[in-house]
DNA sequence: GCGTATATATGGCGTCACCATATATGGAGA
DNA sequence: TCTCCATATATGGTGACGCCATATATACGC
């Protein structure tokens, strides 16, 4: 897995990301990321559910208990407008970020 | 400029890139991350200096005092042989987390 | 009965980038 | 001459976030 610091402040894109297309609960895009990143991004959900939490409190998605028989009540969590929203700037704002990277360090020497 | 979490844990690459080449002072470094970015890439003499200490402290870069007279002391530094081998890996690890990230978030959608 | 996967919750810790502030010198301009 | 700015290094305190540890609770397979 990668350096705890290099990944830092990349979870809320990713997760406003996960709940862009349809409402999911929290275990769920834990499990994704590791997925769909094939492991190389992980993260604990004591840093998930905080960040979930935050990211409720900004208004950025929106959650809703779904309780169902033989399971466990999960929260599942959708996108707002807002979050839409901020979503397309971390997206460019990453971008942005990749390419000085890459002019500067010199990370993609193809 | 970008959020501070996002950009953080990219400093100690970009310093030991930015000392690969030939040694260079602190000052110079925070100067050249900010012009070679375009602005993008930026940070504070008050993280630079500690993060230098600390790489030199894992034997990462060496400095060395160099003093002229007109001029106030400078302290270059220079890559290491251990230095140079932990950014080829930040570099592959780095490149490793965006194709990461672009599975995950889709951030580089064309 | 026991372990594992599912699912959410939270107190405390460590790291690092920031702010503010400090010291010190040279050159440009009023 | 006096002030301001760029140069150059140094450090104490703060805040954000990802981690570890721990807790609770249910369903299923062995």
């Amino acid at each position: 897995m990668l350096d705890n610091e290099v990944k830092r402040g990349s979870t809320e894109m990713l997760i406003l990301a996960l709940v862009e297309d349809r409402p999911r609960h929290g275990y769920e895009i834990a499990k994704l990321i590791e997925q769909r990143s094939d492991g190389v991004l992980q993260f604990h959900v004591a840093s998930l559910y905080p960040l979930l939490y935050r990211l409720e409190k900004r208004g950025l998605i929106k959650g809703r208990w779904v309780e169902k028989a033989g399971q466990r009540r999960r929260r599942f969590y959708k996108l707002t407008a807002a979050g839409q929203k901020i979503l397309a700037q971390q997206r460019q704002t990453w971008k942005d970020f990749f390419f000085a990277l890459d002019r500067v360090a010199g990370i993609n020497p193809v």
